[in-house]
DNA sequence: ACTAAGTGATAAGGCGGAGT
DNA sequence: ACTCCGCCTTATCACTTAGT
């Protein structure tokens, strides 16, 4: 079955008969069998080798995810421009280019001690266990005792369970008891800290499991800060539509599996890209696509144009 | 397409406060 | 005194963005 094309709603301003009646239809075409089900909610995860929106790097085996607009990772995309300097093909490079592991934590499973909550690096910790446990590294080296991991894991326990992230577009969990994941603790630490907000812990009694509190100077404030976050710009398939008003989020939607059925050749979308389009949406507070300028500015001209078509 | 500058992600260490 | 934690800063590399 080919899907229908759909006109943009273009007056943000009248909550008219038009635009009801289009977020209706978009809402039945999206929840229909024929709907890509990996465009279909609100925190769009694509996979790593999906046909359009993929974000894996050319070279086979490499862990990291692509530059925007090219076809390898940052550093094969260089090697890539160095062969072609060189006059080398495309066959000498790929026999040449040996696969990377990312050196940021993408995908690394749970916390080993915490079972719900997303590992933040490597080592397979979450970011209050990893934090945890640098802190006690150090502190057993300063003190001229080896840093033996299994003597430290042998101690640690489930941290109390944290909701999701304030921010309302970010996907995350949080990750800090003041209830920001990893990423948006260090931009409200970067961005001063409005609100003051600081986690007291309460060390644990003997046998007692430990408590948390959140003291603020301004919690208005905080909360301010929190809902005019933006969501990270990610490179690993995610896609946040949080925060965008109904109809728009249904448009991106319904234009990224229109997309992803579309001829093949020139059609890759990087997820990022369309993440900043999501971003600009949400700050703007647009109620379509057809409301925002600045489409043809971020998204260049291939998108752009697919979109108000 | 290329490159320089900016931003993000992770790790490490210092300091002070507080429970044991 | 010992131990652990929150908060802060810094370093480094990966990655993004903007300008040409």
């Amino acid at each position: 079955m080919s899907a229908p094309a759909l006109a943009l709603a273009t007056d943000s301003t009248a909550g008219t008969r038009t635009t009801s009646d289009r977020l209706e239809l978009l809402q039945a075409l999206i929840a229909g069998p024929s709907f890509d089900p990996v465009l279909r909610p609100d925190v769009i995860r694509v996979p790593r080798d999906y046909p359009v929106y993929g974000w894996r790097c050319g070279v086979p085996g490499c862990e990291r995810s692509r530059d925007t607009w090219r076809d390898y990772c940052c550093g094969h995309a260089a090697q890539w421009s160095q062969f072609q300097r060189e006059g080398r093909d495309i066959v000498a490079f790929l026999k040449d280019a040996v696969p990377l592991k990312p050196r940021g934590g993408r995908h690394l499973g749970n916390c080993v001690f915490c079972p719900e909550v997303p590992a933040y690096s490597g080592n397979s910790l979450c970011f209050l266990h990893s934090a945890a446990l640098v802190k006690w590294s150090a502190f057993q080296r300063r003190n001229g005792r080896p840093d033996d991991y299994e003597l430290w894991a042998a101690r640690q326990e489930p941290l109390p369970r944290l909701d999701e992230c304030l921010v309302p577009s970010c996907p995350e969990g949080a990750g800090h008891y003041i209830g920001l994941c990893p990423y948006h603790l260090l931009r409200y630490t970067r961005e001063g800290r409005p609100g003051n907000a600081k986690a007291i812990h309460q060390r644990p009694r003997r046998g007692a499991p430990a408590t948390f509190t959140v003291n603020y100077v301004d919690q208005a404030a905080f909360r301010g800060w929190c809902a005019k976050a933006t969501p990270a710009g990610r490179t690993d398939g995610v896609l946040s539509l949080r925060g965008l008003r109904p109809l728009a989020r249904a448009e991106v939607k319904w234009v990224l599996h229109r997309h992803a059925q579309g001829p093949a050749e020139g059609a890759h979308w990087p997820i990022s890209v369309v993440q900043r389009l999501v971003t600009e949406c949400q700050r703007q507070e647009i109620n379509s696509l057809a409301d925002l300028g600045a489409v043809r500015r971020i998204m260049g001209g291939a998108i752009s144009g697919s979109l108000l078509r």
